[in-house]
DNA sequence: CGTTACCTTGATATCGTTCAAGTACCGTGG
DNA sequence: CCACGGTACTTGAACGATATCAAGGTAACG
């Protein structure tokens, strides 16, 4: 089975890696999870606000989001769900889901019991501390959100989404360099921002006007990232570009000396 | 050393425990964590946002705040920290801290190696439930308040934070039943709501007025529960008030058959 | 008993929403 | 091949929620 390592990578193995090589049993353990594609089509809950989760899932390809609604009709996008993203991560801990996952567009999602991500962390560190490394990770763009909601204006928020996305495409190579596809409607992006079409409409423009971004058929081309940057107030994301892993090789080191899988860094 | 139970309940076993019964030797790890009590003057940093976190620590009584400023002095508070709250849990995996943390008060603050995380979640299945639980729960109340800062109005927000706190304190045994402290300026629960002080005092006010609440010195107490959750639109908060263990116990059960822990619910 | 930090309130300004209408782009059925 | 209907995108105008500016009040504290 141990073949030539450029075969086709899911975007989880891909974002994972970026953090901790992985070793062969490692990777076969996440393709197990893998394992099971079923196609979803778009605009399905796979996950019920209040309802138990189904299992853990991965999600394979396609876009979805975390969201709720209240019942007078606003809603709130919490976050993108991007290939390569564990849904459900936390079933075991929770009897009902805190927010709705729906499709946005065709979706592939693997099914997996999930007691497997029990097992996972107790037979495989290198992988637990990479699934642990992209919660904290995620759990960081939360947190960031939070801060464009409170604080930032609807420009400064586009601009700030836009880069994140455009970093988060990066680790799991779903980028196309300067541009990435966005396959969303701007009621969706208005949803995450917490703006109104109609304001974000005018934000995008105001971005393409400023020579930062060209927009068109539902796919982003960065024009001028230091622009946007500035754009976003990116005072200090070095978090989205850095590599978080330096301390971590050390403690994986000295848990498993053995693990030879991080000598082939 | 197995004295009688009703000694004092530090605020972390507290919460932990109303998700799963730790055995003896569980408390007594958790009871290691806390040994090191260090006081620490109002307004200092525990963490940084950029430096590595100096280990992890448990925040054993005061108040602290999780947040962001920018260059231009805009402030974004993320998360207030309670007493019986993990700081720096994922240290091991993150180089830099995300956001700065700063006590509001006088605080008791105890660290430990953040090797201890890792050691925890190998040697105790029930303890690293518990804190999976309780992580996976802090990040429902983090998305909750995505949704605040996204789609409530100022009013809204405020009446939601003020039960969302109730509930938290209550879990560490720190209520006064319907009232509870809140040792926090209106300067940092306006940049908890993404508010300005004077549009947030106004808020306060209409809270006041309306008869849900009353507000006084530094102390919130509920006069109207039920109509403060109708003005947060509290349309299905069961989240804050909902015992979540019910599946993970049957999980844990088949997990060790032998934890006699359980068994003491 | 003056200083400082916080709270409160009024007046004005602004950012973002809502309402309304128009355009462009499909896919579908005649 | 065209007419139709739907969905998304775009733009203008009026309105409203929240910010900012300014000032006074109060309590704690040296």
């Amino acid at each position: 089975m141990a073949e030539a390592r450029p075969r086709w990578e899911s975007p989880l193995t891909r974002k994972l890696e970026t953090f901790v090589t992985l070793s062969e049993t490692e990777r076969e353990f996440l393709a197990g999870l893998e394992s099971d594609p079923r196609r979803v089509a778009p605009d399905s809950d796979v996950a019920e606000r209040g309802e138990p989760y189904d299992g853990s899932a991965v999600l394979l390809s396609g876009w979805a989001i975390e969201h709720k609604t209240f019942h007078d009709g606003r809603r709130q996008v919490v976050d993108f769900l991007l290939p390569g993203t564990f849904i459900g991560l936390y079933a075991n801990v929770c009897d009902v889901a805190d927010s709705t996952v729906t499709t946005l567009t065709d979706a592939t999602l693997s099914r997996f019991p999930s007691e497997l991500v029990v097992e996972a962390f107790a037979r495989f560190p290198h992988l637990a501390s990479a699934i642990a490394w992209s919660t904290a990770r995620e759990a960081a763009i939360l947190s960031e959100r939070i801060a464009s909601l409170g604080r930032r204006s609807a420009y400064e928020r586009l601009a700030h989404l836009l880069l994140e996305l455009w970093a988060r495409l990066r680790v799991r190579g779903l980028d196309r360099g300067d541009s990435f596809a966005m396959p969303v409607t701007q009621a969706v992006v208005a949803d995450v921002l917490g703006l109104s079409v109609v304001h974000l409409n005018r934000s995008y423009r105001r971005l393409r006007r400023d020579g930062y971004i060209t927009y068109d058929t539902r796919s982003v081309r960065i024009l001028d990232r230091a622009g946007l940057e500035r754009a976003a107030g990116f005072d200090d994301d070095y978090l989205l570009h850095r590599d978080m892993s330096r301390r971590l090789r050390e403690t994986l080191a000295r848990l498993s000396p053995h693990g030879s899988s991080l000598t082939r860094v």
